[in-house]
DNA sequence: TGCAAATGTTCTATAAAAGTTCTATTTTTG
DNA sequence: CAAAAATAGAACTTTTATAGAACATTTGCA
């Protein structure tokens, strides 16, 4: 496929994600600062070669069956948002692929209280894990100690072989413990917070 | 979904969420400058699109809640972590499900600057937004303003009716501006950080 | 119950929007 | 350097949204 027409189903698959409808040729030269008749070019190359397909009317292209196998999870990404400046385009990203964040050894917990607030992870929030029982040095890790108490902290490794569980939260004390009291269950994959 | 039918269905929603019933076609109408048969015209086809429902009668007009269930946009959660106590269970929930963050209309956008690090939100994770033109008093919105400038911060409206554009960083000022140079883009439904 | 007001629905004509075709010009490529 | 492809600009056709008016229905109230 010409890099164009890449382009162009790029647009299509997030305008398709973003407002459940197709764009207009129009919109799609917008988007890519093309006029509309250049991509009425492209585009009815693309409806021959079965790369897109269209139901009569306005807004009616459609991707054929199958090319969106992971659009179930993925949202449109947009760009970046700033202070003090326009949204701008993340070249060569056009998706935030939430499937990245599943797979096999992953789980989710939601946190409760506030050692974590400085590493923006607040009460309420939900962390996704991936189960290992081995962390590396300033990883964030879920660690049970003695069998017991479970905890969402910042792992740490001292030069005498103790474990060091730091809290990121000024208000309190980083944790020492001897290795063996401490069990790994996972590490930190990501953190989500949830408005509405 | 085409745009228009996008408009309608938020002032729908915005209506139901203000005064507990839906608007008639003809407020519809005036809210986004159309007239009633006009908006007949796109609530006709959405109610046989099913994207709206409706009782007999006036002011009749429901949200379908179709609310999709896809197991491979979930993540098993386990609990809550907590420090200084065991994981325990969330009852009666059982699943961290990502398919609710999709939808039309909602798009992502990474964050770039620091003007919210108070509330959680830093310089490079992602925020999930739900495109609405309109937002309530202490929504975080992203929002153009003067056509120009993007930016995600916390919405207030004063009572002599500016609008206040809050960054939740001690370090920045509030913004104040006439409400018709700040339009709003879309409302923040989550915000997620990758670790890995 | 019956009436008036408010709301919802249908009809038609028209303006606007979107898609298409044509040709000329620019850019790329072999 | 020539051929092919991509693009812009304009003209054109088709589709759709919209307004305006008329008509039908529901609701509230006397």
């Amino acid at each position: 496929m010409h890099p164009r027409q890449a382009e162009i189903l790029t647009v299509i698959r997030n305008h398709l994600q973003a407002h459940g409808c197709s764009p207009t040729l129009a919109e799609i030269g917008d988007a890519l600062g093309l006029e509309k008749n250049t991509v009425h070019y492209h585009v009815k190359a693309m409806l021959g070669a079965g790369i897109l397909e269209r139901s009569p009317g306005w807004r009616g292209l459609r991707l054929p069956q199958g090319d969106d196998e992971d659009a179930s999870t993925s949202l449109p990404l947009v760009g970046r948002i700033a202070a003090g400046r326009p949204i701008e385009a993340i070249p060569g990203r056009d998706a935030l692929d939430l499937s990245t964040l599943l797979g096999p050894g992953r789980y989710a917990l939601q946190v409760k209280g506030d050692s974590m607030i400085d590493a923006g992870i607040f009460d309420g929030d939900y962390v996704v894990l991936e189960h290992r029982d081995v962390a590396q040095d300033g990883d964030i890790v879920a660690a049970l100690i003695d069998d017991e108490e479970a905890t969402l902290k910042r792992f740490r490794r001292t030069t005498s072989g103790e474990v060091l569980l730091l809290p990121e939260n000024a208000d309190m004390a980083p944790l020492h413990y001897a290795p063996e009291r401490v069990r790994i269950q996972g590490v930190l994959v990501a953190q989500l917070r949830r408005y509405r």
